[in-house]
DNA sequence: GTGAAAGCGCTAACAA
DNA sequence: TTGTTAGCGCTTTCAC
């Protein structure tokens, strides 16, 4: 015979309902997704809804993904989850996303090309609806046209120019040049940037560079790979008078500078926190990126469309006597600063 | 008509691909899952092979799920991700789930009941092959009673002895016990353990109560509803010579206590770090816990059997010299230590 | 209002 | 070795 095995979840489905009702199979489909086309008399809905009930009926979502060709699930594929930027990016796409009717499915590629090649391939067999793509490891110029040429939304949550495909990221610049020209007016003449492996700090700082008398440098510094030792070995030897750093990653603590080396500090921070020691804050807001970010990837969903969107994403630099006032403004609260490990006093 | 829209993914199917390559569809099924009972011929197998490639051919997940009555996925029901242990726990999860062939399927409730039984529900709809249950929320029996019934394996990350079904949990009493024998040996004749609202702690605790001469408290403390504070006011009003805390939470800082009052304190930790300022630590040993959890459930997914499993994982106490020791045995990087905010100096 | 029928894409038992 | 076939559980058009 060609059962899989009879029942293969042993459990009820519409079939049984129906029976059990006394209607046809259709109509059971008809009132669970709540068809306007058709009205059901009330007696028949309530008969169904019993039964439903004493059956403990769940209708099978592969069923009805295979047979309706949309799977409401978006997938998130990015380096990993572990580290509270991370996980607090996946939880506020969850979020967003199940706002909007659907699942999200995330996968971890632990910047390594081979997993993130293998997990987009898994989401794409699982026909889900759309990608949020967060690069986390190199990949040459023919995979990324081969994701062009995807029937399935992707969407980058950096912006690649070189790279045809919808984007929705933060533009800096706003954020950096008011940052470094506070940072000019107290008095800073060598400004240290430290931008990170995939994103686009480097190339927006680039742009700005003209405006400025300071002199722009910047370091390349990526949580996989690079130490903090790496970083303070950097500093501590070009001493440069003013840092624009990542905030969250354990790289601002003035304690770890020597008492006749103390930089000006401006974090890049998605949730800032009022850290006097800090000159000010270049505040990326976290809940329009993503919400935006699903917005558009939905879009693409419900309204198919040939043309590329690319959103940016304004950036704004907020001094230290004002942080606490943005705080207080914020929707989130600045979930993980709670959990935060000391290092034991020193 | 019926169709939904001829080709609702726009997709190549294995029917395209059997018949450019001039063979029927289930030798197309054979050659994909590689069943060994029927051997194609090498010949046919290379033009098979050739065909998927250059059609680009993707099996749809969704259909073999259906047909085979399995979908090789396991949820993850936790309360969220967005802090260093959640994030941690998730990702090693999905890392052993992968392992085992599976798919790993998180959602998050963010300690809401509502939200723990739609996720459960939705899992359970997704035809999930099983599911790890991090505990978030409290319920009522009948909530318990009605998992116990499903035909899915539900495991839990706790043992709660009152709910029927599997488990895999620590055993905290070694460690505690050692921890508290430590304490006493130091001299401290009133211990305080904080305990968290949804494990058994205070439980495992009591039942070795009777083994001591000092006198043992319990606070619970929850990261979702308490605050700092009222933890240091407690604290601070009782001054317990000796404290039992969890440690990455933020609530081993010693810095935060007057001079004229220094407790010793002994954490719990899934991923100890050397703190000059502790007494020693309760090593929870993570990964085994995890690398088991997945195990348990995969075994009852494969061989499904009446019979609960219960698993206790022993914990150690190691007191701080011993401490670094420990942490270069590990076969897992401290990964969020690197993360760490710190509060700006003070 | 209701029901019959035609599949979504895939698998696996069985026949050839 | 290869092909045929009967579904997995659900949706939706179309005729009654």
């Amino acid at each position: 015979m060609t059962k899989p095995s009879s029942k293969p979840f042993g459990r009820v489905t519409a079939k049984d309902v129906a029976e059990r009702a006394g209607v046809s199979r259709s109509l059971v489909s008809m009132y669970l997704s709540g068809n306007k086309n058709a009205w059901l008399s009330e007696s028949t809905k309530q008969r169904i809804d019993e039964v439903i009930k004493t059956l403990h009926y769940r209708p099978n979502t592969l069923a009805q993904a295979l047979r309706r060709g949309k799977t409401n699930t978006i997938g998130l594929l990015m380096g990993g989850i572990a580290d509270p930027v991370g996980g607090m990016f996946a939880e506020a796409v969850m979020d967003e996303v199940e706002k909007r009717g659907y699942r999200l499915f995330i996968a971890v590629t632990r910047f390594d090309r081979k997993r993130e090649r293998d997990a987009l391939a898994n989401m794409l067999n699982y026909q889900i609806d759309g990608i949020i793509y967060t690069l986390s490891a190199d990949s040459d110029d023919d995979f990324f046209r081969s994701l062009e040429n995807s029937s399935c939304p992707i969407l980058l949550t950096e912006n690649h120019p070189e790279i045809n495909l919808d984007s929705v990221c933060f533009d800096l610049r706003p954020g950096m040049r008011d940052a470094i020209r506070h940072l000019e007016a107290q008095g800073c003449r060598r400004v240290l940037c430290l931008t990170g492996y995939f994103d686009r700090t480097q190339e927006q700082l680039a742009s700005l560079a003209g405006e400025f008398a300071c002199k722009l440098e910047t370091y390349r510094w990526n949580l996989a790979t690079n130490t903090h030792e790496e970083f303070m070995e950097r500093v501590l030897l070009d001493r440069p008078d003013g840092i624009l750093v990542q905030g969250n990653q354990g790289l601002d603590k003035t304690a770890w500078f020597p008492p006749d080396y103390q930089p000006r500090i401006v974090e890049f921070n998605m949730l800032p926190r009022p850290a006097p020691a800090l000159d000010g804050v270049i505040h990326l807001p976290f809940r329009r990126w993503i919400g935006k970010m699903v917005d558009v990837l939905v879009g693409q969903i419900e309204r198919p469309s040939a043309r590329r969107v690319r959103v940016e994403i304004p950036t704004e630099f907020v001094p230290q006597n004002r942080v606490s006032e943005l705080l207080r403004s914020l929707p989130e609260k600045n979930s993980f600063s709670t959990y935060a490990t000391s290092n034991g006093g020193r």
